[in-house]
DNA sequence: TCTAATTTCTACAACATGTAGAACTACTAG
DNA sequence: CTAGTAGTTCTACATGTTGTAGAAATTAGA
């Protein structure tokens, strides 16, 4: 596993906004709404279908999206929700560091002040 | 910022163990003793020492690595812990997403009960 | 059966990384 | 001061990943 590219991201990120299943039709016309870079440049790029086909299928590849192949136009979801998602990743990179204490130590000092509240709370005093 | 390659990974666990600044003749010695893969195939590899330059350059150049020119092979010294880093890694991960909240229940869920444990005292109280 | 929508194949450019030879630089021994 | 050698920087290439999409194959309905 890994990281994504930018185009892989914004797929994921529209998947996990939508609770069902959707068409890579339907994606491509939301990808060409949001506004890809920061600039400010007058909007861009509508992607090919293909484009769309083909990153979705790296992204099932990868195991981060299934489709219905029974649905006509195939339908696609994503298969974990983008918060286990992040959180699996930062178990990766937690990883199995020898320092895991040191890095939790950095780790919580970053934190701001209301999350490390929320920590608190979930770790039950 | 991002991920590490195979070697890059290796250098950087090197620089890490080592607190002094160490040249890269050293590193391709070291490099050439550990494992690599897991496979059990007999030994292997001895880089070229330009590899491990142009690998120490890359890391260099990504701000992960500083080194001194003053003295004449130059002698390379990782930035930061790799706590640091690796803390610094996982908030990148965790990053501005609106469910921070939410991958933090999940991270916690799954960390062992010892380092609940560690968590708790770090959060004090 | 023909066709139009869909899906899968194939392709390529751009970038990251592993890998290292060639060329250039800078000390040190004469 | 000068040549040789250790060390550094350039240049290069293979492989893998990602963005991007046309061409070819497939499929369901008119």
């Amino acid at each position: 596993m890994a990281t994504l590219g930018d185009l892989e991201r914004a797929v994921m990120d529209l998947l996990w906004e939508h609770q069902e299943a959707i068409t890579a039709n339907i994606l491509r016309d939301l990808l060409s709404q949001r506004p890809s870079g920061d600039d400010g440049a007058t909007e861009s790029r509508p992607l090919a279908v293909t484009t769309v086909l083909t990153v979705l299928s790296r992204l099932e590849k990868k195991g981060l999206v299934e489709r219905e192949r029974a649905s006509r136009p195939h339908r696609y979801r994503a298969v974990t929700s983008r918060a286990d998602h992040t959180a699996e990743l930062m178990l990766e990179v937690l990883g199995s560091a020898t320092d895991r204490e040191a890095v939790l130590a950095r780790f919580i000092g970053t934190v701001s002040d209301g999350e490390a509240e929320t920590l608190r709370k979930l770790l039950g005093r």
